[in-house]
DNA sequence: ATTATATTTCGTCAAATAACGAAATGAGAT
DNA sequence: ATCTCATTTCGTTATTTGACGAAATATAAT
């Protein structure tokens, strides 16, 4: 039962369903969401753990980046049917949609490597 | 925002999971459900009202008794989508399946009016 | 090997949650 | 009008949650 409701509750919040509909539009590593959400990056790392642990999304380490993807393969019907709920029936003009926006022009090499950033400042 | 992420919380905890499960099955007054769940009378009513405030139910009084019922004709989409969901994908014999048995054995005119049971036992 | 850096884990804090019993409410029954 | 009793509201408590910064981890670049 706890199983059930975990998956509920990882929907519970709106930080949580923002991350699943801007990953339902393309793959994206941590710094890239946190990007978007403005929050610190540890706060980002532990809602995916939760989203991870719910089944809603897996993620692959990639060259420098950890990128997250939507668990779309799975064999679990309630995470397909919330999946297709997030996707089809929610929207919210003040978040998720300012959001997809942003999601189009964030780009990992701007964000992150602060390194990089301080060099074309000079 | 809060209002889409309010639904989901409200699904999160597994006596509430237990109380649409049961209304499903049929409507029940705020004692039935206390008697299957072996929870508080005012614990029962948190939930009820959490339930309520999210859209999932909507109550009747009904002579003596407050009668919860399922909110099938809402109109808004995504409870009628996680309506279905805990409807058709949700089940666990710890809990539910143990609980809807004893749905159908519980009688408000005997677990109520403690009176009538006094008179009963004399 | 050492340095740089993207991400996770840890410790802490304030706020929210679930539980209970006691008191308040409000609608029948007397 | 008063009494009964099913339910709700209130006040309290222990637990969980979401947030942050600092420290740890792991991987890429030098």
């Amino acid at each position: 039962m706890r199983e059930i409701t975990e998956k509920f509750k990882a929907l519970s919040d709106p930080n949580r369903i923002r991350i699943i509909k801007m990953l339902q539009q393309r793959s994206m590593c941590v710094c890239e969401i946190q990007a978007v959400l403005k929050l610190a990056t540890s706060t980002v790392s532990k809602h995916l753990q939760i989203l991870r642990n719910a089944g809603f999304i897996y993620d692959i380490k990639e060259q420098k980046w950890v990128n997250y993807y939507i668990n779309e393969k799975t064999n679990d019907p309630i995470i397909t049917s919330l999946l297709a709920i997030v996707h089809e029936k929610i929207s919210d003009p003040n978040t998720v949609a300012t959001d997809l926006k942003l999601v189009e022009t964030v780009d990992r090499n701007q964000l992150c490597s602060l390194g990089d950033k301080i060099e074309l400042e000079k």
